[in-house]
DNA sequence: CCATGATCATTG
DNA sequence: CAATGATCATGG
């Protein structure tokens, strides 16, 4: 059966402890979900997995994963030392309709001012059924994380404003990169002369190096 | 179509 | 071999 959304923080919190140690193929069983071999189909399989399991209800709406607690969860493949082996995606860049939206009403603040972090074993060499699922972290930014992510929030939210040139190079923490089906995807943008035209979409991710300074401040990582 | 879940795979 | 740019599946 499905688990029903968690009503408070603590109850989460356990739900999510609870899952720490198991196997992708414990979890997947318990519900009698099938497992892909690996994840070249099926990139958002454990993210996906961890949902259901945890009871997240927003259900790809632009908010965060647990409606009522306003808390967003998230997967993080992590190697032997605990490294990330990935970024983080958090939402999609809107190139439209947002002149004049602040830090604290964008969606990028919304998705991370409380997140739930959930370390998986994510290296290749490991079979994705034997993949273990690590302690989490129920994460808030700490001011000086906040001022970091939300100084590049508003540089590349200045470049989407006004048409520029955009790659991942841009921004410390936080980057901007295509976020689409395939390279035909087009959605509505301006270029630098405010004249409408169709755009690659853009999504907002988090840098291996800020997932890892979270980390770092709730685990001891790496070789002693 | 667009937003969710992300990882893949080519390149520098 | 890390990082950038590209891509895959699902659901409303």
């Amino acid at each position: 059966m499905r688990p029903t959304p968690p009503t408070n923080l603590k109850q989460l919190a356990q739900r999510a402890n609870d899952l720490a140690g198991w196997t992708l193929a414990d979890i997947a069983s318990d519900y009698g979900i099938q497992m892909p071999e690996n994840l070249k189909r099926e990139k958002g399989w454990v993210g996906q997995l961890l949902e259901y399991a945890l009871g997240a209800d927003a259900q790809s709406r632009p908010e965060p994963d647990f409606t009522q607690l306003g808390v967003e969860m998230k997967t993080i493949p992590i190697d032997q030392s605990g490294a990330p082996l990935e970024t983080t995606y958090i939402c999609v860049a809107p190139r439209t309709g947002q002149a004049g939206v602040d830090w604290h009403r964008s969606l990028v603040y919304k998705k991370l001012a409380h997140v739930l972090w959930v370390p998986i074993e994510g290296e290749r060499k490991i079979p994705l059924a034997e993949r273990r699922v690590g302690t989490p972290l129920l994460w808030q930014p700490s001011q000086e994380e906040e001022a970091m992510l939300r100084a590049d929030w508003e540089e590349l939210m200045e470049l989407l404003t006004f048409g520029q040139p955009i790659t991942a190079r841009h921004g410390e923490y936080l980057q901007l990169r295509p976020k689409a089906a395939d390279g035909s995807v087009k959605t509505k943008a301006f270029d630098i002369n405010g004249k409408p035209i169709q755009a690659q979409p853009k999504g907002f991710y988090l840098k291996k190096s800020f997932t890892q300074l979270i980390l770092n401040r709730a685990f001891i990582t790496g070789p002693i």
